[in-house]
DNA sequence: CGAGAGGTTGAATAAAGTCAACAAACGTGG
DNA sequence: CCACGTTTGTTGACTTTATTCAACCTCTCG
């Protein structure tokens, strides 16, 4: 497994931070720096007037694929931020098996589970080549009496993924797995969006089994549900590159009809020669 | 449903408020209010020395079963602490399915979800009648920055309600139906005991329906599961009464053997009279 | 080029859901 | 206090959904 493979490799901490000017501020070069404003703004929070936050900096540190940004019951010190990459957090059941939680990218908070109990209750691992914002707790905290807008950001930030965390529970406990993968998908779509990445054609990041873990289903389903999905026409799927083609009969959608009825409308549907139909009208009229 | 019948009732501050015995909190004005430290040990949050704290109260109030504390939507001011009663909080998806997201009981926030948009994302209802406490969320934060226990205490019951709800989708994405079940039974066994009640011997307050949406499973598993948990001694089960069994197996379970080998495994046991055989040799044998 | 990880697909199986009938408890008004 | 309708819970028969097991394919990268 690639996780287990880097496991005690440690961030790389760049060779140009050791350069004298740390204490001067930020580095011109490299973007090792950030200051409070670009947190927020990473963090789509709407930072107030930011009054001298040029001496607030945050330190950057980049991860490769496959190494783990904090284990599980690792002390609790640092708060992360995404600034660049992809990454999963997973819980690891009595028995090793990983259960994936999210896949926070750029924007995204990473360690707040390890405020409570001073231990990160879940692990974080880099998909890609990653760049995190360090946000040491207790500075951030002692900051967050002087800077309101960095206090009011964490509560900002917990709470979205509190909700995130509840929309995750709902879809989980009442959606079939159809909903779900087309949900996941429609969910990816508007990350990338917002990332200012294309939300029609991208790469997933992760696997089938990690897709699966995260949707709480196997791997074989989810790969025979996007089949089935690029099969009538609602998304291309070639290996990991994903087309999104109706994105609302997606978002919609909350179960396939049966396969032998979805076929013989399929035919049907091709037999009119010329005439133009889309997956969503398909959908509508079984 | 009886949500609705009294969805537009609004809180009572009620007449018994004045009998002198309460364990937490004070009168003034008619009205029950807390301090600080009595909040901080309603949470299990370690409360540091607490300066002169008296001025400092929160005021507390009753609901009855069956109403309200928010609904989606409305505008959030205000966390609650549950002081005793209990409720549930829940999803509506588009087409009016109730989700049940937690089943909040003395020592637990409500309302966090409503900071980040400034709108309550799910709506709390009270299972039985209730005594909360009101936390108005911009005089929290002000104090906070006076208190600093206030504002751990904040970060700390935040990071926990998130920690439980990545448990809460493990347990969704991962667990059987009958391992759900067990480990609600415990979850609710534990918290019990925390209260200082029997860990062995407690009325459910919520209905199988509502246990069902919480665990992502249908009323009739639910009712199943219990009944075949009663059934190979577990637990016994008599309506909304449950009687905890064997804690220990029911903590490890992950899958029920199949029935038909279970009825004879069962007549087995029983045949060899005056043997004592525990659920949990039981189970290890199949 | 070959090993191994990741992905697809099919057939058989098991798990949970659905539909339905019934029983027990609750609560409300006569 | 009882009768009634309603809500809640149990159980059975059957169906659907997703999992499991397995074979096979196809990229990638030493």
């Amino acid at each position: 497994m690639l996780s287990t493979q880097t496991s005690e490799i440690r961030p790389v901490t760049t060779a140009t931070v050791q350069s004298s000017s740390m204490e001067a501020g930020r580095q011109r070069q490299g973007r090792l720096w950030s200051n409070l404003k670009e947190v927020c703004d990473l963090l789509h929070i709407p930072a107030a007037v930011s009054v001298s936050t040029e001496e607030l900096l945050f330190q950057h540190v980049q991860f490769k694929t496959g190494q783990r940004i904090h284990t599980i019951g690792q002390p609790f010190d640092t708060l992360y931020i995404v600034n660049s990459g992809f990454l999963k957090t997973v819980l690891i059941d009595e028995f090793g098996n990983e259960q994936v939680l999210s896949f926070p990218m750029k924007g995204d908070m990473l360690g707040v589970d390890g405020i409570h109990t001073r231990h990160y209750s879940s692990e974080a691992v880099a998909l890609s080549d990653c760049d995190l914002i360090l946000l040491p707790f207790k500075k951030l905290t002692a900051l967050g009496r002087v800077h309101l807008e960095l206090e009011n950001m964490m509560y900002g930030v917990m709470s979205r993924e509190l909700v995130r965390e509840q929309a995750m529970i709902g879809m989980l406990g009442a959606l079939s797995a159809e909903a779900r993968v087309a949900r996941f998908l429609v969910s990816l779509a508007d990350r990338f969006a917002q990332m200012g990445y294309s939300s029609k054609l991208f790469n997933l990041r992760m696997t089938r089994h990690e897709i699966g873990s995260y949707l709480g289903l196997t791997l074989e389903t989810v790969s025979r549900t996007l089949s089935a999905f690029n099969e009538i026409g609602l998304i291309s799927v070639d290996q990991r590159t994903i087309g999104i083609k109706d994105p609302e009969a997606l978002k919609t959608l909350r179960r396939l009809p049966p396969s032998r009825t979805r076929a013989k409308q399929l035919a049907a549907a091709k037999s009119k020669a010329g005439e133009a139909v889309t997956p969503g009208q398909l959908l509508a009229a079984l």
